[in-house]
DNA sequence: TCATAATGTTACCGACTGTAACATAACTCA
DNA sequence: TGAGTTATGTTACAGTCGGTAACATTATGA
């Protein structure tokens, strides 16, 4: 492949089984591997859950500490985010950066129907009163951060 | 054929060239092999590029007609539908299914900022007039389709 | 010190993608 | 009609990734 600089991770890649132990970290907050594998549906070895926790790890979807000498999983980041990143990215790759050609794109395709945009536009609507109180926040007390 | 009428594809299984080839599909509607070529920046051999094309209609993006032996080829579905429901399938996975749930979270992870959000609740009304214009040519006009 | 419980390391296989060479068929024109 | 041109058909190979796991090593506690 021709070098790739960009791209620090996006959940495309995440494989299916990659996928379900990020859902279970993110459902229960913290977990050992031994917890992840218990809530897998399916009997796998303790060494795969522990390379799929890794290799979430590396791609920057888990943070760990340990306690005890035992591992503990967490989200680095919330599931809303990786999901809103990925859309970001979808939108980016597939409606040239417009959201909006998105939403419209998805009622054309009845993806979203009315009732769901009707709940949507009042989310909007809620979710403006958290943005601009966020702003206001993050302009007075977090300064710090880059 | 794989007889499998919905939800096969996925656009997160494109691959960059996959994707890339594809947009230039969108953009120009209908392309020949050679067109295609011609539009990437690389230089690529045209079976190469022909095996993308082929491989993209194996997986429902594209389909072909033939014009003086010459494949043409054109979008299987609009840019639009294909975001929606790789945007859907975020949802699903990454969200319960709640559309909603995924909205907030982009303006949380500052995705959407409220300038995106005001213009995306006006073109939501407006989809909405759309989609209500929609539904009543469907139910009244297009009944004697199957 | 030995058993136990963690983690670390390494690997293999299959699928997918990028990339392309080589083979074949059909059309055109002299 | 035969050859050149132009299109498609077929096949392949290497690199990467994800699923899966065995085996090695280290630390802890009795």
């Amino acid at each position: 492949m021709t070098g790739n600089t960009e791209s620090a991770h996006d959940p495309a890649e995440l494989g299916e089984l990659e996928r379900r132990i990020l859902l279970i970290v993110w459902r229960l907050g913290a977990v050992t591997a031994e917890q992840a594998r218990e809530g897998l549906d399916r009997p796998l070895k303790d060494s795969t859950v522990r390379t799929v926790l890794r290799r979430l790890e590396e791609k920057g979807y888990l943070a760990h500490s340990v306690e005890n000498r035992t591992f503990i999983y967490r989200p680095a980041e919330s599931r809303q985010r990786v999901a809103g990143r990925a859309v970001r990215r979808i939108v980016d790759w597939f409606c040239e950066g417009s959201v909006e050609a998105l939403l419209v794109g998805m009622v054309d395709s009845e993806v979203l129907d009315r009732k769901e945009l009707q709940r949507l536009a009042e989310r909007i609507a809620a979710a403006q009163q958290v943005a601009a109180s966020r702003e206001a926040r993050t302009r007075s007390g977090k300064e710090a951060k880059g």
